[in-house]
DNA sequence: CGGAAATGCTGAGGTAACCTCAACATGAGG
DNA sequence: CCTCATGTTGAGGTTACCTCAGCATTTCCG
């Protein structure tokens, strides 16, 4: 059972350092996680309501306002009122939010390209292979909400006493 | 090309839900990163002089005392004057860190199971030969010390006007 | 039509896990 | 003896989030 282990520790490790490969590759754009994982959902979903934004991010809405400010101060968004209600905000992507963003992704798939690029076609053919089959297994014990909530109560579980 | 971004979005979602779930794993220990990066470091060097121990987790002493101090007060590890040097602190595992260690591996081992359980062993198999691999080939482009100092510069750089 | 509910903005204050800089005590070593 | 190294302490900073509360619009329902 320890090959389990060993298996978890290497991708632990290829996990670590392409995570370090990515924040370089994102440093030069300085976007938090947060703006970054914005402007791909508004690439995919197109403008979204700011409350349905937070939503998409898993963050609460007082720090979506304040992403958006920001991503609005680098003119890479824009708010408009939705026409439907007009109390909802409409964020959407402005022309700038749109290079930027294919920009980013031209970057990520050179990155990607560096990073595994050293791996024979049949290699990276068969890992994507078998990376997208532990998707079906464990997709369903991961439910995004639950998520944040444990993140919260990280901090709150205190001493564990006998250990 | 973009065979490449979705290969490396794919190793994301894996880490991402990987992540969480080792998030959950962890929950009731409730150590911070590198107080557990700490554990490991003591189960695999032995005690070991706060100095050495804050290189090996590449942060700084300053917080290096922080963490010891916190795993200290839990009684999972334990200070005594190196009898060498005696400016110099030892850091070791008591035995009730030691017992944590093992469970804290063990429970990992579990969520490895879980988590990879799914795959059959020849997939498995691959899957570690395959990320093995792409580690001798990045491993010299990722000279840790640098990531601290890009981690630390990360702040600094400021708006990218004309994107 | 009028009040309740929804949407978002703003301010204030908090958190985790790090960081730096600046004393300071103690011990080592030429 | 005097300087250097090791570690501790205190104060204050940073990032990227969080909560709570108050406020202005707008919508919707009875």
């Amino acid at each position: 059972m320890d090959e389990g282990e060993s298996l978890s520790e290497a991708f632990w490790g290829v996990a670590r350092r392409l995570r370090h490969l990515n924040r370089q590759t994102m440093a030069p754009w300085d976007v938090t996680p947060a703006q970054w994982r914005a402007i791909n959902v508004l690439v995919d979903h197109g403008p979204l309501r700011l409350g349905d934004l937070a939503e998409k991010l898993h963050i609460a809405p007082r720090s979506t306002t304040e992403v958006v400010d920001d991503l609005e101060r680098r003119t890479l968004v824009e708010r408009h009122p939705d026409p439907a209600d007009r109390r909802a905000t409409l964020v959407a992507l402005t022309a700038d939010g749109e290079t930027a963003a294919t920009a980013i992704r031209t970057a990520r798939t050179a990155e990607a390209e560096r990073f595994f690029g050293s791996l024979s076609p049949a290699d990276r053919d068969h890992l994507s292979r078998i990376l997208h089959r532990t998707s079906r297994e464990t997709s369903m014990s991961t439910p995004a909400v639950e998520v944040r909530d444990l993140h919260y109560k990280f901090g709150e579980t205190k001493a564990v006493d006998g250990v």
